[in-house]
DNA sequence: CACCTTTTGACGACGGTCAATCATAAGTTG
DNA sequence: CAACTTATGATTGACCGTCGTCAAAAGGTG
């Protein structure tokens, strides 16, 4: 039977071929025919649509094998651009990007969430247009949007259900009114969702299962597995900040449970233990310029929320098996406390098979992960096969 | 080379519309056409292809809506069988199965997997092939097998990796063994993993996110995730048992750590604590048995198991936001007493987003989940588009 | 029974892909 | 520089899958 599949007809259509040149590698007209099984014909062909669509540009020569040297071609990023929009509770972060997810022109500036949807998406309306025009590109170049939103988001309707910091925004039709703006597809989901992404994208896109935990004034997460980001039944998967901690202390919690994540290791939690323990400490922030300042106590607190940290994020490793666990958010600025307290607990909790091969590391796309994420999965829904050749004709 | 195998796969097309018809719904040509799009004479050629396979069969006339009344076809899950292999510590449980997981003949029966891959493989070679017999099929008929194996199974390989009870099968090849005698393809992985997938196809088929919850001797889980079976990056997602539960008495675990969930919940917990309460029960099977009988203090043990297991299901609810938990393994089958304790902690410690479409249920396949599951992994590996549009060409 | 509706199978047309061919371009090797 | 190697573009006929049409088949309706 597996034997008769090398047999199987013919394949692929141009958006198909490609995916193939999606990593930005130049690649000869003998190697796609090589790798796709087509004739060199119909490949130069296909090449020729994706050059006039400009998707794609010669990109020199290879090296000579003895003859003419065969030319080249690679993806060209910058033929389209996207809008990436990741809105915090208390701030907004833009970015217009080419298709490979780089940075043409961002902006990021305080917006409170809470003024409710009208007021944050015509005011994302309006500074998204300003913002393509600072990166030199007109409207029509624009060909998809990406929003993070800081709730929880039903992904295929990209309206948020039942938010608790953003009551305003219950099954509000983002998508719909964005794009009667921008005229193109919007895609949204959750802010810690598209951290993850972001950070698997631009860092670690061989990684195929990875999770990404954001430690801030809340914590979340967000979780790839066999490659793609995995929402759950509601969208509201990696909702970690109100797991139980084994052996903390009876902190009540905003959820009105007890001894939740988010009580005892979040950036509010630190701040509050420090003020108890009589250090100036209002907010995340205030945390990490302690630590940073080399406050010892600050330092020891910020280990303690890492070990706890560490032994919800052992029950996750336990459970999903990730080879990868990346730190973003605020609190992971503050240097290597959190992490070591983290590794600490989890390398000491789970079971070696499960941490042979586990790396735990800070986030590479820092404060940027947010638009990178929102880039991406923008870029996604307009490189996929279908939509390239839908392009293209 | 790797990518080569992305494109082989890319067929006709029969393949794909023959997915429509695996429901086992009978569908006329003009509903075919309508929901492929193509046109009434495409949908005809590939019935034909499909009918000299024997894959689909015609399934009489729909009524009329006032001229000739449409032949009707649906898929004829006879048409070939597969081999289910469920191999447990202690037991084996074996299966010839149609397309539809119907099983044909069975056979189940106590066997040592600390045997070894020799003794245990030649075991099933010989039994598998009388079972076929029994089943009145010939070799020729049988299209792959499944196996499920209690321990860690890189499941793309088929290898077993530092599988704890079973030390001898450390990377052993099986599926090479088995396709050396039965000329098909192999599939094989861990053994909750297949025991979820049974309950998923032939229980919730249409439960996109869910988790399986095995208790018996130890506790593991297999995880549904965007509708798929998740295995995590070395194939040990959904380990649960080693776990900390939180409030959990210090309890010596097997694998060195102290207040794992299988050292407190697991039947052979239930067990060692029923004992020193004076009462006897040294296995999993007693504990069930005791708590049937009505005996109140195996009742209260199981119900605290349940609570145990509860508090740490709340946190796999938090982070992977199912919306649906089966609860199977021998344990389960002893009534309600621990679906109660469950059910108790997880609607208490979760988030009410996560939990308002949560149910928690029984088994329904019960014992049979493992085959069940094992003959859904063959034959998903065999009516997959590639491989149909290979076995008609 | 004649007429109508709908399904079905057969046929020819169309378009995409392939394999082959040739002339030409653009390098390397001796 | 000449000979050789390899890549490219253009062209061709053939093949295969798909589509649309049309007449025949099969049943309902008056």
């Amino acid at each position: 039977m597996e034997e008769l599949l090398k047999f199987a007809p013919r394949p692929t259509g141009a958006g198909e071929m490609f995916q193939l040149l999606r990593d930005g590698q130049p690649r000869t007209r003998a190697d796609l025919a090589a790798i796709t099984g087509q004739a060199r014909s119909t490949i130069a062909a296909r090449i020729d649509l994706l050059m006039s669509a400009g998707l794609i540009a010669p990109a020199g020569e290879a090296s000579s094998t003895g003859g003419r040297p065969p030319a080249t071609f690679a993806f060209r990023p910058g033929a389209r651009v996207v809008l990436a929009v990741d809105l915090g509770a208390t701030h907004a972060h833009l970015a217009v990007t080419d298709l490979a997810s780089n940075v043409l022109a961002e902006l990021e500036t305080p917006l409170a969430i809470a003024d409710g949807p009208d007021a944050v998406l015509s005011w994302v309306t309006e500074h998204g247009d300003k913002l393509l025009e600072t990166a030199g590109r007109r409207r029509h170049e624009l060909v998809s949007v990406g929003v993070g939103l800081p709730g929880p988001v039903e992904h295929s309707t990209g309206r948020p259900i039942n938010p608790p910091i953003m009551p305003a925004w219950d099954d509000v039709d983002v998508p719909g009114i964005l794009r009667r703006h921008f005229g193109t597809a919007v895609l949204v989901d959750n802010d810690v969702n598209i951290m993850a992404l972001g950070e698997h994208r631009t860092a670690w896109p061989e990684v195929t299962d990875m999770l990404f935990v954001k430690v801030a004034t809340g914590i979340g997460s967000g979780i790839i597995a066999d490659g793609e980001l995995r929402r759950g039944a509601q969208g509201a998967a990696g909702d970690i900040g109100h797991i139980a901690v084994p052996h903390a202390p009876d902190v009540q919690c905003r959820c009105g449970n007890v001894g939740c994540l988010e009580a005892v290791a979040s950036g509010q939690a630190v701040a509050t233990a420090l003020r108890a323990a009589g250090l100036d400490a209002a907010t995340s922030a205030d945390v990490v310029a302690l630590v940073r300042s080399g406050d010892l106590v600050a330092s020891r607190a910020l280990r303690q929320a890492g070990r706890d940290l560490g032994s919800v994020l052992a029950a996750c490793v336990s459970l999903l098996n990730p080879s990868l666990i990346v730190i973003g958010g605020i609190i992971a600025d503050a240097g290597e406390h959190l992490i070591a307290g983290i590794r600490e607990v989890v390398y000491q909790r789970s079971l070696p098979l499960a941490t042979q091969h586990l790396r735990i590391v800070t986030s590479q796309a820092r404060a940027r992960a947010g638009v990178l994420g929102a880039s991406a999965m923008a870029i996604d829904h307009v490189l996929s096969p279908a939509a390239i050749d839908a392009l293209i004709t």
